[in-house]
DNA sequence: CGTTAAGTTGTAATTTTACTACATATAATG
DNA sequence: CATTATATGTAGTAAAATTACAACTTAACG
């Protein structure tokens, strides 16, 4: 957790003095992060011990530990905090507070993957078939998003949002196809029973969801993304993003392993586009 | 800038035993932010000064100095900004890369955003008869998401990724609608001409593209988002991310805006979902 | 190929910085 | 008001970082 944030909320755990370390230090952050111990205590008016103790206080192994812990809040004004939208924010805040929590859960969900079935699933990716991305709701758009990407590499690659025509495609699939099914909660019924139905026919399917839902448990093999969503919203909103970061992993990881060549070709499909766009201008 | 990087980078500019350093500490960067000199050194078998000339070497003050760097390059968890992805990256690498890339391009995405917009924008969705999300290619999954988001407002909103549908719904529009158009380029012909369209119906046309775009110059209000995209891949990754985060702040702002008796709507919303969901596992 | 100069690295001493143990002061409780 | 607990400071100690200087290595030149 962010350490200004900390000093500022244990205000009332803190002695007299160490509360006057904490206020010269919250006034200047910047200051305190190249002062000594004895400047520092020279410029709260207590002794050396004291901004010792008070950093202790803090759960740091003693000064120059909190300097580091200070330094890396201050690295990019304070970022990367998980702060909650408030009914009193106004626009500046509540575009920071969730561009910055976007920001946090990605390095939440990144440090929740395993590589291993990273590999895997890109692994069986490339030997898929077919390959068709399912979602309902929120998880739709980024199964949308995934026919894109997968679209380019000129795999036979399927979406849909209705849930009758994720079935019917399930009950043709076979063991050669690959079924990525997404949802963020893994307890939708509706893709639960589509698993069921892909694996009966062989399928391998793949679930981008958390660990130990009841999709999860009839899944081939499950990418688990463990992201903190907050709830008060009332909205998906990290879990989506880091579904999408992954789908961007899977693409890229789908392209190195088919080399070179392949990504020549990638590059026709963007050019095919040029015909529907306006010239970009010569002087930019 | 970040000293990971200027360590990597300053390579050919130290001497042997330096660079013996640099490779100890590139390694293992978290580790040396909590050792002394004393153990840098032994670590990279050198002496303490040779270390110390190390620091120096990179502009800081001295040993500690350097400390506090490395501490804040390392703080925001993206310690190798805006690396790309290359051919030889496993897994583990690529994976790494990508989020962390998407994390960077989330921040510069922020600071060009300009609040007065975000601001304007949100009043004028507030005040829509209806509002309609149309994108094409990776932004359609961007307008899809933007749907799902809105829809739960109960605000009449609409979105078609088929163009010659968007044509028509903005062929209907009035005044008091208002049509979003999302894309990365703002190059795309038909949502130029869509613009013109909903123009000429004097609906409001708010862009999501990049600013001086043939799209942005027919719209009524751009929101512009200069994301730094890697054109390597082929494929519109950190864009898109941006976009939907840019739609969260959007819902965020509107739910603010019309106050807490709509967020208890909100819940009722996401309440209803629960009868297609299997139950949460009582004791978690 | 040897001599010299420039640059590099290490040793040891010095200085600075942080920490510990203990003493004193202040506040809290019966 | 006495007694205990808590808070703060002083002085000494240990550790860490820096400096000055010496030894070594490498490159340059006659």
């Amino acid at each position: 957790m962010n350490i200004l944030e900390k000093i500022s909320q244990s205000q009332s755990a803190f002695s007299k003095s160490e509360r006057k370390v904490a206020e010269v230090i919250l006034a200047n952050p910047q200051t305190a992060i190249h002062s000594s111990i004895a400047t520092l205590a020279k410029m709260s008016n207590v002794s050396e011990p004291t901004v010792n103790r008070f950093c202790r206080r803090l759960d740091t192994k003693g000064f120059p530990d909190f300097k580091l812990h200070l330094a890396q809040s201050l690295a990019n004004g304070t970022p990367y905090v998980n702060r909650h939208v408030e009914e009193s924010d106004g626009p500046e805040e509540y575009t920071k507070k969730i561009f910055e929590s976007t920001m946090a859960s990605l390095e939440v969900a990144r440090q929740s993957l395993d590589i291993n079935v990273i590999n895997r699933v890109v692994d069986l990716l490339t030997q898929a078939q077919k390959i068709s991305f399912f979602g309902l709701g929120a998880s739709a758009s980024v199964a949308h998003d995934a026919l894109n990407k997968f679209f380019r590499f000129n795999v036979p690659v399927i979406y849909f949002d209705d849930i009758l025509m994720q079935r019917m495609s399930c009950m043709n699939s076979s063991e050669e196809d690959v079924v990525v099914l997404i949802s963020h909660t893994g307890r939708t019924k509706s893709l639960v029973e589509i698993a069921q139905i892909a694996r009966g026919n062989d399928a391998t399917v793949i679930g981008i969801t958390s660990k130990d839902s009841p999709l999860a448990r009839e899944c081939s093999l499950v990418v688990s993304l463990d992201v903190p969503e907050d709830t008060d919203m009332y909205m998906p909103m990290a879990s989506r993003i880091a579904q999408l970061t992954l789908i961007d992993v899977l693409a890229t990881g789908f392209t190195l392993r088919r080399g070179t060549k392949f990504r020549e070709n990638l590059k026709r499909v963007k050019d095919t586009l040029r015909e529907s766009r306006y010239d970009k201008k010569p002087a930019t």
